[in-house]
DNA sequence: CGCTGACCCTGACGGC
DNA sequence: TGCCGTCAGGGTCAGC
């Protein structure tokens, strides 16, 4: 479900959902693990606490309490509903946060890729591999991402989607940035040149900014915490359009298999 | 270093 | 109706 606009919509209206009901009255829980074990000590010091922020670095949220901290990742199928107490939960409702005001946040997961962890103290310490450039640092730019690539076989989409280099894109935004860089998916990453770089940094921000902007891309079940759809999907120029004509060309959007993930490109556009 | 495939898990969908 | 194969927004690991 998830790359970085997807996660950033939810931290946001997480944020705007604990800004009106800060405090935790308990939470529970249907079952003791989702991808990993459930962190059921810090679960029990979340009584009575209050959320002061939270943040996103990747595609990783990290919730702060008064009395302790969670990281979480939504994996292919997390996410967040607030709903009312009466309301019946769902099947793969796995954590429930009942708050203040008696409304519950409920964290779903059908395909439970995702996890809830207690803060391990520092961002570098939540995934096993080094976390890469964040790609609306601007911190980021054509001659770093150039460096990063130089030498480099693989192709530039499994680039971009290798969170040892760049963060939170994935599988549909890697094909979208492409696209509207004029890269070909395929290309060997040290024989992208640094004017491409840029344009590829460039488009990353635009891209991913722009899908924040329309509450991400809702393709099966995506939503905000507060249930909103995103829309971003409607702006899609080659994700999920083998077959069908280019937006700029006419020509037929082409599918292959990189990396094993589906990838989409238009073979007159991009080169 | 880098690629491939397998794996974790459930659900939706199309073909027969 | 059901059964089967395929695919799905992520990440990790072994093996070559």
């Amino acid at each position: 479900m998830p790359e970085l606009p997807e996660v950033e919509v939810v931290r946001r209206s997480l944020e705007e959902i604990f800004r009106a009901d800060p405090e935790i009255k308990k939470v529970a829980w249907n079952r003791a693990d989702l991808r990993f074990p459930l962190p059921l000590a810090i679960f029990r010091r979340l009584n009575r606490a209050r959320v002061i922020a939270v943040e996103r670095r990747a595609k990783y949220l990290r919730i702060e309490f008064s009395t302790a901290s969670l990281v979480v990742h939504l994996g292919m199928t997390g996410g967040f509903r607030l709903q009312e107490a009466t309301d019946e939960l769902r099947k793969h409702d796995h954590v429930i946060f009942e708050l203040g005001s008696g409304r519950r946040l409920v964290f779903e997961d059908p395909r439970r890729f995702g996890f809830m962890l207690r803060w391990p103290g520092s961002w570098e310490s939540v995934s096993s591999q080094p976390l890469g450039s964040e790609p609306l640092d601007p911190a980021w730019t054509g001659e770093v991402l150039k460096s990063q690539l130089r030498g480099r076989q693989t192709p530039i989409k499994c680039a971009l989607m290798d969170q040892r280099i760049v963060v939170g894109i994935g599988n549909i935004y890697a094909s979208e940035i492409l696209f509207r860089s004029g890269v070909r998916p395929q290309r060997r990453s040290g024989r992208v040149s640094l004017q491409e770089c840029t344009k590829i940094v460039q488009n990353s921000r635009l891209v991913l900014l722009d899908a924040i902007r329309q509450g991400g891309s809702t393709i099966r079940d995506f939503h905000s915490a507060g249930e909103e759809a995103g829309s971003f999907q409607e702006s899609h120029r080659v994700y999920g359009r083998a077959g069908k004509k280019c937006v700029v060309c006419s020509t037929h959007i082409k599918r292959s298999v990189l990396g094993g993930r589906s990838t989409f490109w238009c073979p007159s556009c991009q080169t």
